[in-house]
RNA sequence: GUGGUCGUAGCUCAGCUGGUAGAGCAUCAGGUUGUGAUCCUGAGGGUCGCGGGUUCGAGCCCCGUCGAUCACCCCA
């Protein structure tokens, strides 16, 4: 095999058709509902000050192991954005926009992390935040609204996850507790979860090591914790979802991996394969952040989808198939190719799409061409047609579509094509 | 970052205990005089990821490296 000097970095990949357009109409159903909500988008930059990331926590590996970040010839130290929450809210503090802001946004982001499948270094997500309401309904609005959203996909496997990490003060003292707990049985601790119980007690309920299970299956719960606002919220939460009649399961171990959460946080999985990567998305409140960006105290709420992972859930579910994109018109020129040239030219003009053939191959070739288009029409042109001023059109999807005779077919003046297309596909 | 598996034509893969590579699909061209399926014929396309080593000789063995993938980790 040839071998390129040049490819993908690690982690990086190039989506080509028909897979783009399907990320491009991904990202337009998500547009089309949250703005159906009164959602509007923001753009914002693919890289901010470091700082901005650093606010996010120092226990979590997307901050302190696996940002892109680099000194830029101002002598300013910067990132490439490992998530987006952090710069919406940065951006709120910096515009001051009226509250509730609702938005939407996409794009891509960047992880310094081992590749594998659903997780790559540069990733695409949808997402949306809503910043300055503490309502409990806010948050379910911003459930439902994903799961309005894998329903357009049409997906019906996921599953929500939810849970609430209470107030800080109570998420501080469950941490504690839970510190207590893992500590005085450090010693049926896995080696790799003693490392995270002192960077973070609260991701060691998320290993995945069998060892681990019995000791964290009897792990306090954070429910035993809350104070009675926080009950409250995650009451009213619950009840908003039931009232929905969007089902939900309580999972007291979901911590999300960004540790500016609050209260509700909640996940989706995709209901096929237990993979490690089955994780589509996930949100929850982060009612302090945008403070510690230096900010007024503002509530926030808001999840992120990855585009990635919940493209392979479809793909297990056989839904959102890569669009269709036929062309309505391919032109069939045997004469060197000028004709091909103004005739696609004037239909694309007019709103028809059309696409031809190039280097002047023989009819045969060019007919095959015009099959594989999928376009519904063939326009040919050949000597006898270019001479006569005429054009043969020649329907390519009807009765036997591939009847190599020339039934079905007819003759008309090359100036009432166009005339002749719009009525017929009208 | 740690460990396992894998890496052969554009794609999916075959290649027995080491003897200088094959199939299907795809592509292209023909199958008489200007027309798409199928069918038939033919053609192009690979220094077997890359670099070393062992051997008379390696796609097959060994080492390294890069990449993909799976688990851990992390998270979307």
């Amino acid at each position: 095999m040839l071998v390129p000097e040049f490819q993908t970095s690690p982690g990086m990949r190039d989506i080509l058709p028909p897979e783009s357009a399907r990320w491009r109409r991904f990202v337009e159903v998500f547009a089309q509902v949250s703005e159906a909500a009164g959602y509007g988008q923001v753009i914002s930059p693919l890289l901010e000050d470091l700082g901005v990331f650093q606010r996010i926590g120092d226990a979590t590996d997307v901050v302190t192991k696996e940002m892109y970040d680099f000194v830029d010839k101002g002598g300013r130290h910067i990132a490439l954005r490992p998530e987006l929450t952090a710069s919406v809210c940065r951006a709120f503090v910096q515009h001051r926009p009226l509250t509730p802001w609702k938005v939407w946004y996409t794009g891509s982001q960047f992880r310094y992390e081992k590749p594998q499948r659903g997780r790559y270094r540069q990733f695409d997500q949808v997402g949306i935040e809503v910043l300055g309401a503490d309502d409990p309904y806010l948050d379910v609005e911003i459930m439902a609204l994903g799961w309005q959203f894998f329903r357009a996909l049409g997906l019906s496997q996921v599953t929500l996850l939810l849970n609430s990490l209470g107030e800080p003060a109570d998420r501080a003292r469950y941490v504690h507790a839970l510190q207590a707990y893992f500590e005085a049985n450090l010693s049926s601790l896995s080696e790799a979860s003693k490392v995270t119980l002192q960077k973070n007690p609260l991701r060691v309920l998320d290993s995945k090591r069998p060892e681990d299970a019995p000791l964290i299956a009897a792990a306090p719960r954070i429910a035993e914790f809350y104070s009675p606002l926080a009950a409250a919220h995650f009451e009213a939460v619950q009840a908003g979802l039931t009232a929905l009649g969007i089902p939900f399961t309580i999972d007291p171990k979901l911590v999300r991996g960004l540790d500016y959460y609050r209260h509700t946080t909640f996940e989706y999985t995709g209901g096929t394969l237990e993979s490690a990567q089955n994780a589509l998305g996930g949100g929850g409140r982060y009612d302090g952040l945008v403070e510690s960006l230096g900010g007024p105290s503002t509530p926030g709420v808001g999840f992120a989808l990855g585009l990635d992972r919940t493209l392979i859930a479809c793909d297990d579910e056989g839904v959102f198939a890569p669009p269709v994109t036929d062309v309505d018109v391919f032109v069939v020129d045997t004469t060197g190719g000028l004709q091909a040239l103004q005739i696609t030219d004037q239909l694309r003009a007019a709103g028809i799409s059309a696409d031809r053939a190039f280097e002047n191959r023989s009819m045969k070739s060019q007919m095959k061409v015009a099959d594989r288009s999928g376009a519904a029409w063939a326009v040919i042109v050949g000597s006898n047609e270019l001479e006569a001023g005429e054009v043969v059109v020649r329907p390519m999807r009807t009765g036997d579509a591939h009847d190599s005779t020339q039934s079905g077919q007819t003759t008309i003046l090359r100036t009432d094509l166009l005339e002749y297309l719009q009525k017929a596909m009208s």
